[in-house]
DNA sequence: AGTTAGCACTTGATGCTTTTGAGTGCTAAA
DNA sequence: TTTAGCACTCAAAAGCATCAAGTGCTAACT
């Protein structure tokens, strides 16, 4: 896209197009790829010696490498991000794979929680890769606190937060509960907990408020926990996964070893909102594994992020092996992103065919 | 429990004893057990030579079997059954495990969904196994409608289940709404949608209550869509893993093709909803793979459905290999239970401390 | 009778060497 | 500049001997 990146130096057409084939052929089949195999799968019009040579340069200026001396040729982290960024043709999303993605989109209008979900389960299943879905953390703080008693034990605390929506809480207490209690307690909660993050609350905070409940002390605690719960929760976003189990299929995770640093890396959610955090909300973002990073080194993750006004409300995107059909994932994810921004801000789902 | 159930033929008490050491052992230890180590660390007064002839006896039985000639014996199936209907040690859970449960357990009273959760995680933490929450799908009505204005166009409607919790609800409407609108849309609830399951909604009870809601009758639709999600959404029973990756220590998975048949078991839920519902619900469940059964030969399940009113509304349990230590799995997932069903039944938490 | 020492036997695991074959880099010729 | 040819490298596979754990059985012992 961005016309022509220099990476390691400048790559002749024809090292360009060796590259690619390289690219493509090791992502359709997992192995190292030689100088063989252009030969003859791969229409490379030239001898496997001249294309020798050619690979040579291509692993001396970074861009592929050698499993080992008498191995063939596998792209480095740079060699897919070059691919990535220039080489790869564009994938055309089949009339049935749109057709799937407009029904799911058209069934879950309205609810963005189940339509993000519905959507990385499909992506898992279209693209068979193991899909994330993200929902990403609003700082939400409380603007207004109301109540309403159940019965002489528990009553249901209101909080109208900061978004449009209502949160509420069911506080359980073991002291008996009545309508004037709860409403002294809630004026506490509005004179104080109004606009406060989790971290604002402190322990005076509470010593204030239970000094003013007088014998109904034992109120505030519980509230407390529950405003907290409702003020935190809205704070952890949360990362889902679908179709983790595909990581098995690919030889590149075959070794217990290999899964075992995949799983914790897949356990580690924030580090996944953190990279949604360090992305770019315009457009698909492609990390890829190397040596340093504490990503694990043959493993790739797409996404693009969802926005709304200009603001991250989550994310769809892809992991699975840097052996990753790129092209594939990258269309499937920016369609259904495309789409479901549309529907957020309220523009109309168009008819499937059109591109 | 059940006093001495005959398995393959009675057990001497020697035999017994040899058995639960070789279970124990192998638990411990995850690999053959033979004569020798039975004489030297167990302490089995016998001689390797005695052991060995009884071992053979219950190797005939079908309470062992071995993986080659020259190895040890592994229990079968049939071995685990036995050692946990007769044969297993209950185990005491330490003071600090209590302690970790209990404050769990304070800390979340009255959310329901999360305390299945929490729950399950902690057991995760605790056993070092994966664990399993699952919400059963219940059928659950609403037994009395309530709400709270929360501005001129929307309304929030308050809805006590038929178990204990309560369901709310956000309703927006485009007309303006006022406490008396409202109340009186209430009430037509409280008349038509009490103990009323998704499909008794006719088409019919909307039309009565538009007309009985005269000018105000574009309430009742978005009141309705909100009353039957929220009966919907019990519906649909879910079940959630936690610490997945924790199988991955195990030496039975260490191999990915047993890895790949582990996870598409856990990939579906359903088959774990069935176990549930066939399942003992005032106990203990303990399933144990073996070669006919759905169920990965060498995994076992082990949960406890919890109850209220006799009704299953979910359980805890723990996923693992069928390797597994029974005794404080089962302690630990029978302590938690009682304690969630006592809370859900409205009684008050025990201090920690008691057995 | 029940128990045990002793021993031959089986068999997966371990470690070693050999073979194989894919793929390379280099040289010399076209 | 390209290519044919060839010697070289090295992981993976195959073959093989050895090891050690554990057994089952027999014969002796209490």
């Amino acid at each position: 896209m961005s016309g022509e990146l220099i990476y390691g130096g400048p790559l002749s057409e024809r090292k360009k197009r060796i590259l690619r084939s390289i690219i493509d052929a090791h992502i359709a089949m997992g192995e190292p790829i030689g100088s063989k195999y252009l030969v003859t799968s791969a229409e490379i019009p030239f001898s496997s010696a001249t294309i020798r040579n050619e690979m040579a340069e291509l692993t001396e200026m970074g861009y592929l490498e050698q499993p080992h001396t008498s191995a063939g040729r596998v792209p480095t982290q740079l060699g897919y991000r070059f691919y990535v960024d220039s080489l790869m043709e564009s994938y055309k999303l089949t009339a049935t794979e749109i057709v799937a993605l407009n029904n799911m989109l058209k069934s879950k209008i309205g609810e963005l929680d189940t339509i993000i979900q519905s959507a990385s389960k499909l992506v898992a299943n279209l693209t068979n890769y193991t899909s994330v879905a993200i929902k990403a953390s609003e700082r939400e703080t409380v603007r207004a606190f109301s109540h309403m008693v159940l019965d002489e034990h528990n009553f249901l605390m209101v909080m109208k937060m900061s978004g449009e929506n209502v949160k509420t809480k069911q506080v359980h207490t073991d002291i008996v509960l009545d309508e004037n209690n709860v409403s002294r307690l809630m004026s506490l909660f509005n004179a104080y907990c109004v606009g406060v993050t989790p971290e604002d609350i402190t322990y005076a905070t509470i010593v204030k408020m239970e000094s003013a409940m007088g014998s109904a002390a034992a109120l505030v605690n519980p509230a407390v926990k529950a405003f907290y719960d409702a003020v935190a929760t809205s704070t952890d976003s949360n990362v889902r996964f679908e179709g983790v189990n595909k990581l098995l299929e690919y030889p590149e995770f075959s070794s217990v070893d290999q899964l075992k640093r995949v799983f914790s890396m897949i356990e580690n959610k924030e580090d996944f909102l953190d990279m949604l955090s360090n992305s770019d909300r315009n457009k698909i973002n492609v990390f890829i594994g190397d040596e340093e990073s504490r990503f694990a080194s043959n493993s790739a993750f797409i996404f693009r992020p969802l926005t709304v006004d200009g603001k991250v409300i989550g994310a769809i995107g892809v992991f699975g092996p840097s052996r990753m059909d790129y092209s594939k994932v990258i269309s499937t994810v920016e369609y259904l992103t495309q789409k479901i921004t549309g529907i957020i801000e309220g523009r109309a789902l168009p008819e499937p065919g059109e591109e």
